[in-house]
DNA sequence: TAGTGGTCTAGACCACGCC
DNA sequence: GCGTGGTCTAGACCACTAG
């Protein structure tokens, strides 16, 4: 993509013209000449770098560098959103935050929703069989909604949702290896379903972290990569 | 702005013509026609609706819906319950995540992260002087953002941006008790800043908690609510 | 092959900061 | 008033999906 490449270009020039800290960088316009390059795309650049927080943009007076040159070089690196980053911090995300909102869920869950519960284990595993991934992701989107809104919360149902954007990541990957997923993520889910019937939260918690563990090291097997990193760092 | 006007339309005219989970919007070219409006702006609000899991676009084929009418009227009612509600929730919520994310930021913060981590105290304490309330939640949101970014994690930003929206609804109680503001909460962030420069994540996150408790007393105590509850219910 | 989302472009107008 | 970032537009081309 151009944008990045723009990025990239933009990161370089910089450097170059030895920009620091609280310097103003050329107007976007100027910046689109400089780099042969439309505003638009240079504004998609600049959105990705503010968000980084490397710039700072003031309506009226310029672009702003708000971070030093050694801060930029050292998370430069750490940036780019490929498949591996995404993949990462998906996982890392629901390690870290899921297991809270099942411990909160599993104190505050009636019957009814626990029958709902099961019903989507029913689905997946319905999805499981049939090999379709679409079906799957989306029961466990399901399922991680319903837990979510046991809590009462409606932020924490709003931040399941967020983490419920962007899992065909790695689903992708389960769902070739019908033994996995059905004797270890499928058996996980339902046994947190039970541990919510019982209302013990420290357990459906602990159930739901070992899950992600397991996917960890599934994905590690199967992948060049070492996602149990992960657990090391974040061990609540 | 006319990307959120449009998303509002685009949220109505699903309502209205019925469309339900599954289904498969009108092109971005045609809805641009139907709401009159550009596609590039079209696209943008559709990305947004993305963001929340509404909705999911597939290239080449089309843009689907992907959550239910109840979830969405869920997502919809999110905000209108009353104040005690919005606090309860919005306090609950920081108390069970925010201290999950202190305790890895504190494993990967950089010193000069650390520096922006004192800054933004220093921010903080300006607008308690002042007694202006939007720079007070404003540093507040940067103090968090800021934690959320050094957990390297792009998830984890976002849930914190999301952690951010709704504060003012306790920053306007606490502002009106300088004492409280300044020996409690604002010196609990000193502490967990300093935490975090230790590198002690176990402990940036009691402290994290331990303010939010104290933040829960003290309006228990100015309001005739029990927001201690959250404690017992949540507790890691 | 036709239609879709993904990306990029050039140009326009607005709201705001600064001189 | 001038230059800045913020927003919107119409149109173009590409890569992909599906019939």
């Amino acid at each position: 993509m151009k944008k990045n490449v723009a990025l990239q270009e933009l990161l370089e020039y910089v450097k170059e013209q030895k920009f620091k800290k609280g310097d103003r960088l050329p107007s976007e316009r100027d910046l689109a000449g400089i780099l042969g390059i439309s505003r638009t795309t240079i504004r998609e650049a600049l959105r990705i770098l503010e968000e980084r927080g490397i710039v700072s943009a003031r309506r009226g007076s310029g672009v702003y560098i708000t971070k030093s040159a050694e801060a930029m070089a050292l998370d430069e690196n750490s940036y780019p959103p490929d498949e591996e980053t995404r993949i990462k911090d998906q996982l890392e995300a629901r390690f870290m935050i899921t297991p809270v909102i099942i411990r909160c869920a599993a104190g505050r869950a009636t019957e009814e929703e626990i029958s709902s519960l099961r019903n989507c284990i029913v689905s997946m595993s319905r999805a499981i069989v049939a090999r379709e991934l679409r079906q799957l992701v989306d029961a466990d989107c399901e399922f991680h909604r319903l837990l979510a809104a046991m809590t009462r919360n409606h932020k924490l149902i709003k931040i399941m949702d967020l983490l419920n954007t962007g899992n065909e990541i790695f689903w992708e990957y389960f769902i070739k290896n019908d033994e996995f997923v059905n004797n270890v993520i499928f058996a996980g889910f339902v046994e947190i379903v039970n541990a919510v019937k019982r209302k013990n939260g420290d357990e459906a918690a602990e159930l739901a972290k070992r899950n992600i563990v397991n996917a960890c090291e599934w994905l590690s097997r199967i992948k060049d990569t070492h996602y149990s990193d992960i657990l090391g760092i974040t061990k609540n």
